[in-house]
DNA sequence: ACAAAAGTGTTATGTCTACACCCATGG
DNA sequence: CCATGGGTGTAGACATAACACTTTTGT
């Protein structure tokens, strides 16, 4: 018998999750691997009859990294009907391990896309039966996904660098105290270019979502940086209502 | 028996279109209501086994007001496990027609929101025998919907609103020659505030997405405006790249 | 000829870019 | 004491906002 069936979920949905992770100037994404192949995949799910997609997504995130209250964002859905033709050494492997009915890997999917930011030194990884390893991809380098993965990270990055621009980012990458040259690096990676030292600081306090700290920065080479933190409610209302109204 | 059942489309998933109709400086949305009830709808259908999620948008919107190739833009998901619990009058109106198994509306289900943007007059409505009526209603004058119908139309709403500073608008809404002015109002009826005739006039130029021609509207009173036309090629760039890249 | 609407121009203000300069710190 | 990175200032380019003036047309 399986543990779960088409009773307990929403059947023909999934959730795929990009994980961002950044550190040390390094854009890497979270990918699993399946047992006994070489494909990799985001880590995904199915949405359980009492949850919302945000908390299907919120659950994927606590069981594979551990870790809760990430801010989660939801960027497309996935719903070419050619998509969900699964390789078949992984309905093999579903086959031989049988937690899930092999009839719901056979179906066609629709898969609804999120996206996370954090710090990946901050994540212990757990493995289940059908994933052995997973690792830290560096953004550029991603391969031997399955499915459509690999167009669902090149979305998420996509939207990731839209966004950026009217949206305040950082939130779970930096840590709670962080200087503006890490802010500054964080978007270089994110945007994968070199700003301007001075003009950013500009720009970075003028949307006014960040404490500047009584504290600097110590035990560093060279000059101290001031220390920052995110301003809670500022940060929030900025999330809501964008940065550039145009018109 | 009925003529659709759970075999011919995805269950659980449905599309809901948010189309809203622009004419004469109002902004407005159109509702489809439901057979012997108060209650009004936005259109919107299963996906069938073998289409995307765009295609079924745009087989409910050529079924529906019987045009094709408008721009419809996927903007939410909607998967509160509550959304979905359906009036008692409409579960019996389901039953009398009979032509959806009344499982498939009893179940919960996971809405995709697209919206579109058109000339609401050059419109055929199409009526079905789950909708003897359909009207456009102005945009802050929306009421007596089902489900989370009004929640799905101010997300709609304030999507469009956000998008219009970083995106082209108005290829469906307007008719294929138009003048600034025009363009204007359509811009302030979406933001809901006056701008500036001359400042606009430049800013939208800058964009550069605009053929200006050499004929001007005729029959009108007072100065005749300058006709323009979209620059098909540029217009599709910008829908891609956007304009604000603050960054 | 005049009111109303469209087109063009100007000026003040604000924002962005590209630097120059100074400051602090570890080696 | 100097190389390196951090912080502040500023001039020029560019964009935006506010408003004056001219042009066109129907009545």
């Amino acid at each position: 018998m399986t543990d779960i069936t088409n009773q307990d979920i929403i059947p023909n949905i999934s959730v795929d999750c990009v994980i961002f992770g950044f550190h040390e100037n390094e854009l890497k994404v979270f990918l699993l691997n399946y047992t006994g192949t070489n494909l990799w995949a985001l880590p995904g799910g199915f949405i359980e009859k009492n949850k919302t997609i945000e908390e299907a997504g919120a659950d994927i995130l606590k069981e594979r990294i551990g870790l809760e209250n990430i801010f989660l964002k939801q960027f497309d859905v996935f719903s070419n009907p050619e998509r969900s033709k699964h390789a078949p050494e992984i309905l093999e492997l579903i086959k031989k391990i049988g937690r899930y009915d092999v009839s719901v890997f056979q179906s066609r999917f629709i898969s609804i896309g999120l996206y996370a930011l954090l710090d990946h030194t901050k994540v212990t990884t757990t493995l289940d039966r059908y994933s052995d390893k997973s690792k830290w991809v560096a953004i550029d380098k991603v391969k031997n996904t399955i499915l459509d993965h690999k167009e669902i990270i090149n979305t998420a990055l996509k939207t990731l660098r839209l966004q950026i621009s009217y949206t305040p980012i950082g939130y779970n990458l930096l840590p709670q105290k962080f200087t503006m040259p890490e802010m500054q690096s964080l978007y270089e990676t994110i945007l994968g270019k070199k700003l301007d030292r001075r003009n950013f600081q500009r720009k970075m306090n003028a949307y006014n979502i960040l404490n500047k700290l009584d504290e600097k920065r110590e035990g560093v080479a060279h000059k101290a940086p001031f220390l920052y933190e995110f301003n809670q409610e500022n940060y929030k209302e900025a999330l809501k209502n964008g940065f550039n109204n145009s018109w």
